[in-house]
DNA sequence: ATTATCTATAGATCTATAGATAATGC
DNA sequence: ATTATCTATAGATCTATAGATAATGC
Protein backbone atom coordinates (compact mmCIF):
# COMPACT_ATOMS: atom_id res chain seq x y z
CA UNK A 1 0.00 0.00 0.00
CA UNK A 2 2.95 2.44 -0.25
CA UNK A 3 3.50 2.80 -3.59
CA UNK A 4 -0.23 3.77 -3.89
CA UNK A 5 0.06 5.92 -0.90
CA UNK A 6 3.06 7.63 -3.32
CA UNK A 7 0.63 7.76 -6.35
CA UNK A 8 -2.01 8.79 -4.81
CA UNK A 9 0.54 11.95 -3.44
CA UNK A 10 2.05 13.76 -6.42
CA UNK A 11 -1.14 12.97 -8.01
CA UNK A 12 -3.32 14.81 -6.20
CA UNK A 13 -0.83 17.40 -5.92
CA UNK A 14 -1.08 17.75 -9.75
CA UNK A 15 -4.57 17.68 -9.39
CA UNK A 16 -4.51 20.80 -6.58
CA UNK A 17 -2.74 22.82 -8.94
CA UNK A 18 -4.80 22.24 -12.04
CA UNK A 19 -8.19 22.97 -9.64
CA UNK A 20 -6.68 26.53 -8.69
CA UNK A 21 -5.51 27.43 -12.16
CA UNK A 22 -8.76 26.03 -13.94
CA UNK A 23 -10.58 27.54 -11.60
CA UNK A 24 -9.46 30.54 -11.77
CA UNK A 25 -8.80 31.49 -15.30
CA UNK A 26 -10.77 28.61 -17.03
CA UNK A 27 -10.06 25.42 -19.67
CA UNK A 28 -8.47 27.32 -22.56
CA UNK A 29 -7.01 30.05 -20.65
CA UNK A 30 -4.55 27.36 -19.06
CA UNK A 31 -1.88 25.17 -20.20
CA UNK A 32 -0.38 22.53 -19.42
CA UNK A 33 3.22 24.76 -19.47
CA UNK A 34 1.20 26.73 -16.60
CA UNK A 35 0.34 23.56 -14.74
CA UNK A 36 3.50 21.83 -14.81
CA UNK A 37 5.47 25.15 -14.23
CA UNK A 38 3.38 26.14 -10.89
CA UNK A 39 4.51 22.81 -10.23
CA UNK A 40 8.06 23.05 -11.06
CA UNK A 41 8.30 19.83 -13.14
CA UNK A 42 8.15 20.17 -17.51
CA UNK A 43 4.58 19.48 -18.93
CA UNK A 44 5.51 16.63 -20.80
CA UNK A 45 5.76 15.03 -16.79
CA UNK A 46 2.00 15.69 -16.58
CA UNK A 47 1.21 13.10 -19.21
CA UNK A 48 2.87 10.51 -16.73
CA UNK A 49 -0.11 11.25 -14.57
CA UNK A 50 -2.40 11.64 -17.00
CA UNK A 51 -1.66 10.14 -20.70
CA UNK A 52 -4.90 11.39 -22.25
CA UNK A 53 -3.82 14.96 -21.83
CA UNK A 54 -5.46 18.33 -20.83
CA UNK A 55 -8.90 16.95 -21.13
CA UNK A 56 -8.40 13.96 -19.05
CA UNK A 57 -6.78 16.06 -16.31
CA UNK A 58 -9.22 18.50 -16.43
CA UNK A 59 -12.20 15.80 -16.17
CA UNK A 60 -10.33 14.13 -13.06
CA UNK A 61 -9.79 17.56 -11.51
CA UNK A 62 -13.51 18.25 -12.16
CA UNK A 63 -14.84 14.88 -10.68
CA UNK A 64 -12.80 14.94 -7.47
CA UNK A 65 -13.82 18.13 -7.35
CA UNK A 66 -17.72 17.55 -7.59
CA UNK A 67 -17.04 14.72 -5.23
CA UNK A 68 -15.65 16.72 -2.45
CA UNK A 69 -18.82 19.21 -2.89
CA UNK A 70 -21.10 16.30 -3.03
CA UNK A 71 -19.86 15.56 0.22
CA UNK A 72 -19.80 18.65 1.88
CA UNK A 73 -22.94 19.87 1.01
CA UNK A 74 -24.75 16.58 2.05
CA UNK A 75 -23.11 17.28 5.53
CA UNK A 76 -23.97 20.74 6.02
CA UNK A 77 -27.49 19.70 5.18
CA UNK A 78 -27.75 17.12 7.50
CA UNK A 79 -26.32 19.40 10.18
CA UNK A 80 -29.06 21.90 9.66
CA UNK A 81 -32.05 19.30 9.38
CA UNK A 82 -35.49 20.52 9.68
CA UNK A 83 -34.64 23.92 9.89
CA UNK A 84 -33.85 25.51 6.03
CA UNK A 85 -32.30 28.57 7.19
CA UNK A 86 -29.92 26.57 9.13
CA UNK A 87 -29.14 24.18 6.39
CA UNK A 88 -28.07 27.19 3.63
CA UNK A 89 -26.37 28.75 6.33
CA UNK A 90 -24.47 25.39 6.63
CA UNK A 91 -24.25 25.40 2.72
CA UNK A 92 -22.68 28.34 2.87
CA UNK A 93 -20.21 27.93 5.38
CA UNK A 94 -19.48 24.93 3.74
CA UNK A 95 -18.82 27.11 0.19
CA UNK A 96 -16.53 29.16 2.23
CA UNK A 97 -14.09 26.70 3.71
CA UNK A 98 -13.32 25.84 -0.03
CA UNK A 99 -11.21 27.00 -2.81
CA UNK A 100 -13.98 29.70 -4.66
CA UNK A 101 -15.56 26.99 -7.10
CA UNK A 102 -16.48 29.17 -10.29
CA UNK A 103 -19.27 26.87 -10.83
CA UNK A 104 -21.08 28.45 -13.52
CA UNK A 105 -18.14 30.31 -15.37
CA UNK A 106 -17.32 26.84 -15.61
CA UNK A 107 -20.26 25.80 -16.97
CA UNK A 108 -20.36 28.74 -19.31
CA UNK A 109 -16.81 28.36 -21.23
CA UNK A 110 -15.41 25.16 -19.87
CA UNK A 111 -17.55 22.28 -20.89
CA UNK A 112 -17.87 23.99 -24.51
CA UNK A 113 -14.10 22.79 -24.92
CA UNK A 114 -14.93 19.26 -23.78
CA UNK A 115 -15.85 16.37 -25.81
CA UNK A 116 -19.72 15.84 -26.29
CA UNK A 117 -19.46 12.70 -24.05
CA UNK A 118 -17.42 14.34 -21.51
CA UNK A 119 -19.58 17.76 -21.08
CA UNK A 120 -22.52 15.13 -20.77
CA UNK A 121 -20.90 13.47 -17.81
CA UNK A 122 -19.41 16.25 -16.43
CA UNK A 123 -23.20 18.17 -16.60
CA UNK A 124 -24.83 14.96 -15.17
CA UNK A 125 -22.37 14.61 -11.98
CA UNK A 126 -22.59 18.24 -11.08
CA UNK A 127 -26.26 17.92 -11.31
CA UNK A 128 -26.01 15.11 -9.31
CA UNK A 129 -22.79 16.79 -6.23
CA UNK A 130 -24.85 20.34 -6.24
CA UNK A 131 -28.08 20.58 -7.97
CA UNK A 132 -30.04 17.86 -6.42
CA UNK A 133 -29.34 17.81 -2.82
CA UNK A 134 -29.83 21.60 -2.49
CA UNK A 135 -33.08 21.29 -4.19
CA UNK A 136 -34.45 18.22 -2.32
CA UNK A 137 -34.09 20.62 0.66
CA UNK A 138 -35.97 23.16 -0.72
CA UNK A 139 -38.79 20.53 -1.18
CA UNK A 140 -38.16 18.58 1.99
CA UNK A 141 -39.08 22.33 3.45
CA UNK A 142 -42.47 23.10 1.01
CA UNK A 143 -43.81 20.04 2.22
CA UNK A 144 -43.01 20.89 5.98
CA UNK A 145 -45.11 24.14 4.95
CA UNK A 146 -41.83 26.10 6.42
CA UNK A 147 -41.73 28.22 2.67
CA UNK A 148 -44.11 29.07 -0.16
CA UNK A 149 -44.31 26.83 -3.20
CA UNK A 150 -42.16 27.71 -5.88
CA UNK A 151 -40.48 25.84 -8.48
CA UNK A 152 -37.60 24.19 -6.46
CA UNK A 153 -35.54 24.18 -9.49
CA UNK A 154 -35.24 27.58 -9.46
CA UNK A 155 -34.66 27.76 -6.37
CA UNK A 156 -31.95 25.41 -5.71
CA UNK A 157 -30.20 26.87 -8.76
CA UNK A 158 -30.90 31.04 -7.43
CA UNK A 159 -29.13 29.51 -4.42
CA UNK A 160 -26.38 27.85 -6.04
CA UNK A 161 -25.98 30.57 -8.20
CA UNK A 162 -25.92 33.52 -6.06
CA UNK A 163 -23.13 31.86 -3.53
CA UNK A 164 -20.99 30.94 -6.61
CA UNK A 165 -21.12 35.16 -7.35
CA UNK A 166 -19.28 35.26 -4.39
CA UNK A 167 -16.18 34.08 -5.57
CA UNK A 168 -16.33 36.77 -8.44
CA UNK A 169 -15.34 40.24 -8.36
CA UNK A 170 -12.18 40.14 -6.71
CA UNK A 171 -12.98 40.98 -3.01
CA UNK A 172 -13.11 44.88 -3.40
CA UNK A 173 -11.56 46.73 -0.35
CA UNK A 174 -14.67 48.47 0.63
CA UNK A 175 -17.00 45.20 0.49
CA UNK A 176 -18.32 43.27 3.79
CA UNK A 177 -16.71 39.97 4.35
CA UNK A 178 -17.59 37.17 2.72
CA UNK A 179 -19.23 35.75 5.76
CA UNK A 180 -21.63 38.80 5.99
CA UNK A 181 -22.82 38.98 2.35
CA UNK A 182 -23.67 35.30 2.60
CA UNK A 183 -25.87 36.08 5.56
CA UNK A 184 -27.25 38.80 4.12
CA UNK A 185 -28.11 36.60 0.88
CA UNK A 186 -29.84 34.14 2.53
CA UNK A 187 -32.27 36.49 4.41
CA UNK A 188 -32.58 38.14 0.95
CA UNK A 189 -33.83 34.81 -0.14
CA UNK A 190 -35.71 33.62 2.80
CA UNK A 191 -37.43 37.03 4.04
CA UNK A 192 -37.10 38.69 0.56
CA UNK A 193 -36.95 42.67 0.42
CA UNK A 194 -40.25 43.90 0.89
CA UNK A 195 -40.69 45.29 4.71
CA UNK A 196 -42.11 43.05 7.24
CA UNK A 197 -44.99 43.63 9.50
CA UNK A 198 -44.72 42.24 12.99
CA UNK A 199 -44.87 39.28 13.21
CA UNK A 200 -47.89 37.49 14.48
CA UNK A 201 -47.28 34.70 17.57
CA UNK A 202 -49.12 32.31 15.44
CA UNK A 203 -49.55 32.23 11.25
CA UNK A 204 -52.91 32.17 10.41
CA UNK A 205 -54.18 29.72 7.85
CA UNK A 206 -56.14 31.96 5.83
CA UNK A 207 -55.70 31.67 2.17
CA UNK A 208 -57.80 33.93 -0.62
CA UNK B 1 -21.93 60.70 -45.37
CA UNK B 2 -22.68 57.26 -47.73
CA UNK B 3 -18.81 56.07 -47.17
CA UNK B 4 -19.09 56.21 -43.28
CA UNK B 5 -22.40 54.34 -43.79
CA UNK B 6 -20.25 51.81 -45.51
CA UNK B 7 -17.80 51.70 -43.09
CA UNK B 8 -20.08 51.04 -40.20
CA UNK B 9 -22.07 48.47 -41.72
CA UNK B 10 -19.65 45.77 -42.23
CA UNK B 11 -17.42 46.94 -38.71
CA UNK B 12 -20.57 46.53 -36.89
CA UNK B 13 -21.33 43.06 -38.69
CA UNK B 14 -17.76 42.10 -37.48
CA UNK B 15 -19.05 43.46 -34.52
CA UNK B 16 -22.08 41.18 -34.13
CA UNK B 17 -19.99 38.03 -35.14
CA UNK B 18 -17.74 38.47 -32.68
CA UNK B 19 -20.35 39.15 -29.81
CA UNK B 20 -21.95 36.03 -30.38
CA UNK B 21 -19.23 33.76 -30.42
CA UNK B 22 -17.33 35.20 -27.75
CA UNK B 23 -20.35 35.84 -25.32
CA UNK B 24 -21.19 32.06 -26.56
CA UNK B 25 -17.99 30.19 -25.76
CA UNK B 26 -15.36 33.36 -24.10
CA UNK B 27 -12.22 34.89 -25.19
CA UNK B 28 -10.23 32.42 -25.15
CA UNK B 29 -12.04 29.72 -27.18
CA UNK B 30 -12.73 32.00 -29.73
CA UNK B 31 -10.38 32.63 -32.43
CA UNK B 32 -9.87 34.80 -35.62
CA UNK B 33 -10.63 32.30 -38.03
CA UNK B 34 -13.99 31.42 -36.45
CA UNK B 35 -15.23 34.98 -36.49
CA UNK B 36 -13.54 35.09 -40.06
CA UNK B 37 -15.30 31.73 -41.01
CA UNK B 38 -18.75 32.91 -39.57
CA UNK B 39 -18.44 36.05 -41.64
CA UNK B 40 -17.08 34.63 -44.74
CA UNK B 41 -14.36 35.87 -45.24
CA UNK B 42 -10.50 35.53 -44.25
CA UNK B 43 -9.03 35.80 -40.78
CA UNK B 44 -6.27 38.24 -41.76
CA UNK B 45 -9.20 40.71 -43.12
CA UNK B 46 -10.38 41.32 -39.90
CA UNK B 47 -7.13 43.19 -39.34
CA UNK B 48 -8.64 45.86 -41.89
CA UNK B 49 -11.13 46.70 -39.36
CA UNK B 50 -9.38 45.93 -36.33
CA UNK B 51 -5.48 46.94 -36.54
CA UNK B 52 -5.47 45.98 -33.01
CA UNK B 53 -6.20 42.31 -33.67
CA UNK B 54 -8.28 40.29 -31.13
CA UNK B 55 -7.99 42.17 -28.15
CA UNK B 56 -8.76 45.08 -29.52
CA UNK B 57 -12.20 43.61 -31.99
CA UNK B 58 -12.96 42.26 -28.13
CA UNK B 59 -13.05 45.54 -26.70
CA UNK B 60 -14.45 46.90 -29.50
CA UNK B 61 -17.07 44.12 -28.95
CA UNK B 62 -17.85 44.50 -25.08
CA UNK B 63 -17.75 48.45 -25.32
CA UNK B 64 -20.24 48.40 -28.04
CA UNK B 65 -22.10 45.69 -25.95
CA UNK B 66 -22.62 47.72 -22.36
CA UNK B 67 -22.87 51.00 -24.09
CA UNK B 68 -26.48 49.51 -25.68
CA UNK B 69 -27.08 47.74 -22.02
CA UNK B 70 -26.35 51.18 -20.36
CA UNK B 71 -28.94 52.90 -22.41
CA UNK B 72 -31.83 49.84 -22.14
CA UNK B 73 -31.24 49.39 -18.65
CA UNK B 74 -32.05 53.17 -18.06
CA UNK B 75 -34.83 53.50 -20.72
CA UNK B 76 -36.34 50.22 -17.89
CA UNK B 77 -35.97 52.03 -15.04
CA UNK B 78 -37.27 55.25 -16.58
CA UNK B 79 -40.39 53.05 -17.32
CA UNK B 80 -40.86 51.56 -14.57
CA UNK B 81 -39.85 54.97 -12.26
CA UNK B 82 -41.72 55.25 -8.51
CA UNK B 83 -42.17 51.24 -8.17
CA UNK B 84 -38.88 49.09 -8.25
CA UNK B 85 -41.49 45.43 -8.92
CA UNK B 86 -42.51 47.63 -11.95
CA UNK B 87 -38.97 48.50 -12.78
CA UNK B 88 -37.09 45.27 -12.35
CA UNK B 89 -39.84 43.73 -15.04
CA UNK B 90 -38.95 46.58 -17.37
CA UNK B 91 -34.83 45.55 -16.70
CA UNK B 92 -35.79 41.45 -17.22
CA UNK B 93 -37.24 42.52 -20.35
CA UNK B 94 -34.86 44.47 -21.48
CA UNK B 95 -32.36 41.72 -20.51
CA UNK B 96 -34.83 38.66 -22.48
CA UNK B 97 -35.01 41.02 -25.69
CA UNK B 98 -30.92 40.99 -26.03
CA UNK B 99 -28.64 37.96 -27.39
CA UNK B 100 -27.84 36.73 -24.30
CA UNK B 101 -25.32 38.74 -21.70
CA UNK B 102 -23.38 35.83 -19.93
CA UNK B 103 -22.20 39.01 -18.41
CA UNK B 104 -20.49 37.22 -15.41
CA UNK B 105 -18.75 34.25 -17.66
CA UNK B 106 -17.46 37.12 -19.50
CA UNK B 107 -15.61 38.73 -16.15
CA UNK B 108 -14.45 35.39 -15.00
CA UNK B 109 -12.01 34.56 -17.59
CA UNK B 110 -12.17 36.47 -20.45
CA UNK B 111 -11.18 39.77 -18.50
CA UNK B 112 -8.02 38.06 -17.24
CA UNK B 113 -7.13 37.51 -20.78
CA UNK B 114 -6.75 41.10 -21.39
CA UNK B 115 -4.21 43.49 -20.90
CA UNK B 116 -4.38 45.26 -17.44
CA UNK B 117 -5.39 48.74 -18.88
CA UNK B 118 -8.09 46.97 -20.94
CA UNK B 119 -9.45 44.90 -18.38
CA UNK B 120 -10.35 47.72 -15.99
CA UNK B 121 -11.28 50.22 -19.01
CA UNK B 122 -14.00 47.33 -19.27
CA UNK B 123 -14.67 46.72 -15.58
CA UNK B 124 -15.16 50.18 -14.93
CA UNK B 125 -17.35 50.98 -17.93
CA UNK B 126 -19.60 47.69 -17.30
CA UNK B 127 -20.10 48.74 -13.89
CA UNK B 128 -21.33 52.41 -14.75
CA UNK B 129 -23.46 50.61 -17.77
CA UNK B 130 -25.37 48.01 -15.54
CA UNK B 131 -24.58 47.94 -11.86
CA UNK B 132 -24.65 51.31 -10.95
CA UNK B 133 -28.24 52.29 -12.97
CA UNK B 134 -29.32 49.20 -10.95
CA UNK B 135 -27.73 50.12 -7.62
CA UNK B 136 -29.36 53.52 -7.52
CA UNK B 137 -32.81 52.19 -8.14
CA UNK B 138 -32.49 49.98 -5.03
CA UNK B 139 -31.20 53.24 -2.98
CA UNK B 140 -34.17 55.19 -4.39
CA UNK B 141 -36.89 52.14 -3.70
CA UNK B 142 -35.00 52.28 -0.06
CA UNK B 143 -35.57 56.23 0.49
CA UNK B 144 -38.62 55.69 -0.54
CA UNK B 145 -39.72 52.99 2.11
CA UNK B 146 -40.67 50.55 -0.72
CA UNK B 147 -38.15 48.13 0.48
CA UNK B 148 -36.28 47.42 3.96
CA UNK B 149 -32.54 48.64 4.31
CA UNK B 150 -29.85 46.31 2.63
CA UNK B 151 -26.55 46.81 1.18
CA UNK B 152 -27.69 48.13 -2.36
CA UNK B 153 -24.50 47.16 -4.42
CA UNK B 154 -25.35 43.34 -2.70
CA UNK B 155 -28.85 44.02 -4.18
CA UNK B 156 -28.20 44.86 -7.39
CA UNK B 157 -25.27 42.48 -8.19
CA UNK B 158 -27.61 39.54 -7.08
CA UNK B 159 -30.15 41.05 -9.17
CA UNK B 160 -27.79 41.29 -12.03
CA UNK B 161 -26.27 37.96 -11.15
CA UNK B 162 -29.63 35.83 -11.62
CA UNK B 163 -31.02 37.54 -14.39
CA UNK B 164 -27.43 36.35 -16.23
CA UNK B 165 -28.08 33.10 -15.00
CA UNK B 166 -31.10 32.76 -16.65
CA UNK B 167 -29.23 32.69 -20.32
CA UNK B 168 -26.71 29.43 -19.07
CA UNK B 169 -28.22 26.28 -18.75
CA UNK B 170 -28.98 25.78 -22.36
CA UNK B 171 -33.03 25.80 -21.39
CA UNK B 172 -33.58 21.80 -20.72
CA UNK B 173 -36.93 20.90 -22.54
CA UNK B 174 -38.50 20.60 -19.17
CA UNK B 175 -38.01 24.49 -17.78
CA UNK B 176 -40.63 26.74 -17.45
CA UNK B 177 -40.12 29.96 -20.41
CA UNK B 178 -37.76 32.55 -19.69
CA UNK B 179 -40.02 34.93 -19.19
CA UNK B 180 -41.89 33.34 -16.13
CA UNK B 181 -38.38 32.22 -14.52
CA UNK B 182 -37.66 36.59 -14.72
CA UNK B 183 -41.02 36.75 -13.05
CA UNK B 184 -40.59 34.32 -10.44
CA UNK B 185 -37.10 35.29 -9.37
CA UNK B 186 -38.32 39.32 -8.97
CA UNK B 187 -41.24 37.86 -6.83
CA UNK B 188 -38.20 35.66 -4.97
CA UNK B 189 -36.11 38.92 -4.37
CA UNK B 190 -38.93 41.41 -2.80
CA UNK B 191 -41.24 38.89 -1.32
CA UNK B 192 -38.88 36.09 -0.46
CA UNK B 193 -39.42 32.41 0.60
CA UNK B 194 -40.93 32.50 3.67
CA UNK B 195 -44.81 32.23 3.85
CA UNK B 196 -46.35 35.60 3.75
CA UNK B 197 -48.90 36.68 6.51
CA UNK B 198 -52.55 38.39 4.97
CA UNK B 199 -51.52 41.75 4.30
CA UNK B 200 -53.08 44.76 6.27
CA UNK B 201 -54.81 47.32 4.50
CA UNK B 202 -52.40 49.78 6.25
CA UNK B 203 -49.16 49.00 7.05
CA UNK B 204 -47.87 49.65 10.73
CA UNK B 205 -45.38 51.78 11.42
CA UNK B 206 -44.31 50.29 14.06
CA UNK B 207 -40.34 49.33 14.71
CA UNK B 208 -38.87 48.03 18.13
C1' DA C 1 10.69 -3.46 -11.47
C1' DT C 2 8.27 0.81 -10.45
C1' DT C 3 7.74 5.65 -10.01
C1' DA C 4 8.40 10.08 -11.53
C1' DT C 5 10.73 12.82 -13.90
C1' DC C 6 13.56 14.69 -18.00
C1' DT C 7 15.07 16.12 -23.13
C1' DA C 8 13.90 16.61 -27.78
C1' DT C 9 10.78 17.21 -31.19
C1' DA C 10 6.78 16.57 -34.61
C1' DG C 11 2.60 18.49 -35.97
C1' DA C 12 -1.03 21.58 -35.44
C1' DT C 13 -2.75 26.03 -34.54
C1' DC C 14 -2.98 31.05 -33.85
C1' DT C 15 -1.82 35.84 -34.15
C1' DA C 16 -0.08 39.26 -36.80
C1' DT C 17 2.37 41.48 -40.83
C1' DA C 18 3.36 42.55 -45.78
C1' DG C 19 1.85 43.37 -49.88
C1' DA C 20 -1.47 42.36 -53.88
C1' DT C 21 -6.15 42.74 -55.91
C1' DA C 22 -10.93 43.95 -57.10
C1' DA C 23 -14.84 47.05 -56.79
C1' DT C 24 -16.76 51.57 -56.08
C1' DG C 25 -17.18 56.55 -56.41
C1' DC C 26 -14.95 60.75 -57.52
C1' DA D 1 -8.36 57.45 -53.79
C1' DT D 2 -10.94 54.50 -50.64
C1' DT D 3 -12.88 50.34 -49.04
C1' DA D 4 -12.67 45.68 -48.21
C1' DT D 5 -10.94 41.87 -49.22
C1' DC D 6 -7.25 38.28 -50.53
C1' DT D 7 -2.65 35.20 -50.49
C1' DA D 8 1.46 33.97 -48.28
C1' DT D 9 4.07 33.50 -44.45
C1' DA D 10 6.96 34.45 -40.12
C1' DG D 11 7.10 33.60 -35.39
C1' DA D 12 5.17 32.00 -31.31
C1' DT D 13 2.76 28.65 -28.79
C1' DC D 14 0.57 24.27 -27.43
C1' DT D 15 -0.45 19.45 -27.27
C1' DA D 16 1.27 15.10 -27.47
C1' DT D 17 4.72 11.31 -28.37
C1' DA D 18 9.19 8.78 -27.98
C1' DG D 19 12.60 7.45 -25.46
C1' DA D 20 16.27 8.35 -21.72
C1' DT D 21 17.43 8.92 -16.77
C1' DA D 22 17.53 8.90 -11.70
C1' DA D 23 15.79 7.29 -7.31
C1' DT D 24 13.52 3.91 -4.49
C1' DG D 25 12.29 -0.66 -2.76
C1' DC D 26 12.34 -5.45 -3.54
Amino acid sequence: MYMEQEVRDSTQRVLDVAETLFMDRGYNAITLRDIADELGIKQASLYYHFPGGKEQLFMAMAERMFDRHRQGIMAALEAGKGDLRAQLREVAEWFSSQRPVKFMGMMHADLAALNPEHKEQLARKAHAAMFRPLRDAFVAAQVRGEIRPMHPDLLAGSFLWLMDGLNYGETRSGAPPRQVMAEELISLLLDGLLPRQAEPAVAPATRG
